[in-house]
DNA sequence: TAAGATTGACCAATCAATCTTC
DNA sequence: GAAGATTGATTGGTCAATCTTA
């Protein structure tokens, strides 16, 4: 069809405001945003064939890393940027299926202490070298070496410049 | 094959798992989720100012970006990387207060068109400057320009190579 | 009084099932 | 039968209130 049949429609008048709605600083945060869509679907497909949420994975993580392979609840939410009921219910799905554990805090009656069980490091074990092997193919890969690392190093001073951290007491 | 210098040395039997927790490739994972969750943090502040969410938002931004400023809720919803129902419920919330608006959809009874209302263009129009504010603030002056322009070309060809579109009917 | 953790009520999304129209 | 949209049940989180211990 050609474009003259369009050509007399009656333009609209609010052509002004439309730059507005595609400003470049719009539209460079919609990047950010559709990236991070994309990798949360390529990481959640990996989890999910070790019957893992995200959030999951990420709580496991943070204790695989944590001296004693454990953490106070308090802390794990700080680290999890959770808020800490929303941590007690990831605790107890895990807990209820055996991947950590809450034990007593020494010297702190109120608080407790999630300790990652042996159960909870081999279903770790398994699933991190398929996230690997699905970040390396899917957003490693993909881009020129120079350019990733541009991309990190970009990522990490925007991370530093918004200190999540900082926002979570808010 | 030459033999660890530490072969002998009685190590705790998960020290070589240590270092899959702390792959640079999971830590450079971690900096788009933290990057993204401080950037979510700062956007949802200016919404909330109007009274929306950030999905409330989107939805109002597809629509004022689109011919005539709607949508079929279809397309509506793969604009958004949702699900139809979700789309549904957001609608039926910005229906609620006045800021979008179905109408029957032309030639085709099946389907409803989403159309932004003056009300919902007004909010928008409030919103955007302040929201333009926070980012050049937040995101844009805290990084020297090259490498802005650096993390926004990763970023988008991270986005191109993800393909979020093509995993959303998965 | 405040800190750590949990619970109940709620909210925003999903999936599966359904209804209408193509 | 398939596509567009909605609904009911469920999931995964939040906030406000509560309980226990410091």
């Amino acid at each position: 069809m050609p474009k003259s049949c369009h050509a007399d429609i009656p333009r609209v008048n609010y052509s002004a405001a439309m730059d507005a709605w595609d400003d470049p600083r719009l539209t460079d945060v919609g990047l950010l945003l559709e990236a991070h869509a994309g990798l949360i679907a390529v990481l959640s497909r990996v989890h999910a064939r070790h019957g893992l949420a995200g959030s999951d994975f990420d709580t496991l993580l943070r204790l695989a890393r944590s001296p004693g392979r454990a953490l106070r609840m308090t802390d794990l939410a700080a680290q999890l940027g959770l808020s800490t009921s929303g941590t007690t219910r990831i605790v107890d799905r895990l807990e209820g299926r055996g991947l950590a554990r809450r034990k007593a805090t020494a010297a702190d009656r109120r608080s407790w202490t999630v300790v990652l069980t042996a159960t909870g490091e081999r279903t770790l074990r398994d699933d991190v070298p398929e996230l690997l092997t699905a970040i390396q193919r899917a957003v490693i890969d993909p881009l020129p070496p120079e350019r990733y690392a541009a991309l990190v190093a970009g990522l990490r001073q925007l991370r530093d410049a918004l200190r999540p951290d900082a926002t979570i007491g808010s």
